[in-house]
DNA sequence: CCTTTACTTGGCTATTTCGCCAAGTAGTCT
DNA sequence: AGACTACTTGGCGAAATAGCCAAGTAAAGG
């Protein structure tokens, strides 16, 4: 692997780990349909305001949220047009996944004798 | 939240994560040109072949790959069409991120007095 | 059967991430 | 100024991840 792909890899990787949290999905999901306070996530993922401040925290800083603050109010954005369709893509991964066996099952399966 | 769109994101943030490290990317990538097996992916990202292995039990145990014994390699095969897409979103991401500032430092530029 | 090749698994430490509480900062209002 | 609301940050223990080495398994070939 070259060492400009290394990078890229590792550029992507930071973004999609920003994503890849249950909390942090739920509330890419809400910012979708436009903007909301933390107030109104926090009651969304249902964890202490202080969790879902950070896991925003994260967002942002790898480029998916935008944050503006109105009056007391912090509001956030999606900057990202494109998740719908990484997300139906993946639930296609998760509806038709066979149930997966481990390597040593598999091993079994393909080469044991009757 | 409702408790199966919890669930939804559960799942999703499982395969999401499968995929949120550097080295994965790298294999998801390669393997979007055909299969490959383990030796060839090892090199590739230039870790312990057993690091690679885990790797790829990862993001098989979430349905991102499948694997196939013959003879005495295994080749893995992506089972996602849809990841160039997503990857090109990642990377519009990645380039027009404006430097990401602290909350503090974001705090002082709108509401700092002159 | 013994060796070699290709890969997986176990076990371990080091690092990272998660989530809460407590404390701090920034506006708003009286 | 003081009180209140909305958020962020610091700190810390608990849990998850990452990587290596060593040991195990499976197929191929002498």
């Amino acid at each position: 692997m070259t060492r400009l792909s290394q990078e890229r890899s590792a550029r992507r990787a930071k973004v999609i780990k920003a994503l890849a949290h249950p909390s942090r999905l739920a509330i890419a999901e809400a910012l979708q349909e436009g903007e909301h306070c933390v107030q109104d996530l926090t009651k969304l993922v249902g964890a202490d305001i202080s969790t879902v401040s950070k896991h925003l925290t994260v967002m942002r800083s790898v480029g998916l949220l935008d944050m503006e603050k109105r009056g007391l109010k912090v509001f956030y954005t999606l900057r990202c047009a494109c998740l719908m369709s990484f997300f139906e893509c993946v639930d296609s991964l998760v509806r038709d996944s066979p149930k997966r066996t481990s390597a040593k099952a598999q091993r079994a399966k393909s080469g044991g004798r009757p």
